[in-house]
DNA sequence: GCAAAAGTGTTGGAAATACACCCATGT
DNA sequence: ACATGGGTGTATTTCCAACACTTTTGC
């Protein structure tokens, strides 16, 4: 049992004196941050990935990641990846969990904060300059390096579950896009075929997307019409309360 | 625009070596974990705050944390922090976001894990030692210290969203509980009335109620009948797509 | 004209909602 | 007897799932 004294010191009842000396010197951890970015390419769900040049993971793929700064914003420092890996500003970026077990990193204490990102790959093509970087098809990856496997599994996961929730697919279209596009989207995401008709059905229903009165160009057959997502009517309607259900 | 070597450099293609030097010198920042415990008591929902003493928030009031130990689990250091201030082990405990902001906290730069906790009032009544430390009715709280307001908030939110996907409200009651106070829990989770018949129809149609032949004790009326959760049932059933819906 | 995908409605079942009365217990 | 909450059923509506044919375009 701890005594009164020791419980304050260890829990937090201190000087700000006592907190700013331990800041400063003993409890300091590396920070970093890993970025899981997906991408919609050829009616797959991709994801970006770079090759491990450490000799325990040679030839492993790993996120793209870096420490943080000393006086940098967790966000700003996954924004700052971002922009430096596919070239792009104003990207989707969602935190999704902490990783810290003690040994997770072969550098030393490293704890790490996974974002994952949603990017239009049309925009991005022509910003790949480093060539261990590449696309991936989410359903081939596995054995990833340091504890990266599970990193991505969650990001996965989060991504799943948070585009049935929210509108954030669209931010791996095109602006204009068919409900086809759209369609192919969700399942490949979700990983399973949804009926066309109750697709449509649902997404009119819903009544936010835009016939801009376009159609498709160039395809083999009939075009479609194309739309855009109108995000202005939803982040006007307030969120309903859902129901519980497990 | 950077240079090859530069943006190598920068993003993470560097030697072990390289990293190792910069995990044991420069890019070191100070992380702690927070607790946001929850209650359930007198039908409302709680939450244990300790008053601040650091002169820039006095009399203001703060979540349960601590720094992490250079070699310890993230997860460790939470249940630190919950075992220490209320005796209790074996708790639920979910990591909810990482707050990170440059000057968030007065001592320096602390990158702090945010939790949420679900206690059982009851078992936990006779471990309070500390007496800056007391139980809040979570609908009473505003201006806390640090940005703990917005974690909290967060942290609420977080609890509200997951007690309707998952059956996670039992850990704030006994384990034997009637149907009532079932509802009573989750009308203070989620702030609204429900239908009593409708709320009974759907907890016995989902089946993962067991009858315990036993009944309510020394209540002014009629008596409720007793039930636990059947948490193996549940941990049997895979869950199912929910559907998009937003 | 043929291939390929666009576009379109209906129906049946399941689940959610709204709603009112009798029952068991303590005082 | 009465006050308090326990326990139950039904009708209505809403939502979801299943399902097939015609249309438009490119080749």
């Amino acid at each position: 049992m701890l005594t009164g004294e020791q419980l304050k010191q260890q829990a937090g009842v201190r000087t700000l004196q006592a907190i700013q000396s331990e800041v400063e010197s003993t409890n300091k951890i590396a920070l970093s941050v890993d970025c899981v970015i997906f991408g919609f390419d050829e009616n797959k769900l991709k994801v970006l990935l770079i090759k491990s040049d450490l000799k325990k993971y040679l030839g492993k793929w790993s996120l793209l990641g870096d420490l943080v700064f000393p006086n940098e914003d967790l966000d700003a420092a996954a924004y700052r990846i971002l922009k430096q890996r596919t070239g792009l500003s104003d990207v989707f970026l969602e935190q999704v969990h902490t990783f810290g077990k003690v040994s997770r990193h072969p550098a030393g204490r490293v704890v790490t904060i996974a974002y994952y990102s949603l990017i239009n790959v049309q925009h991005h093509k022509l910003n790949i300059l480093d060539n261990e970087l590449h696309w991936h098809d989410v359903k081939s990856i596995n054995n990833m390096a340091f504890d990266h496997q599970e990193i991505f599994d969650t990001c996965l996961k989060q991504l799943q579950k948070r585009v049935q929730e929210h509108p954030l697919g669209f931010n791996l279209l095109p602006k204009k896009f068919s409900l086809r596009e759209l369609q192919n989207l969700y399942e490949a995401i979700l990983d399973f075929k949804m009926d066309r008709r109750n697709f449509r059905k649902k997404f009119f229903s819903m009544d936010f997307l835009i016939d801009i009165k376009e159609m498709e160009q160039d395809v083999p057959h009939r075009p479609g019409k194309l739309y855009k997502f109108n995000f202005e009517k939803y982040e006007k309607k307030k969120k309903k309360f859902i129901g519980i259900d497990f």
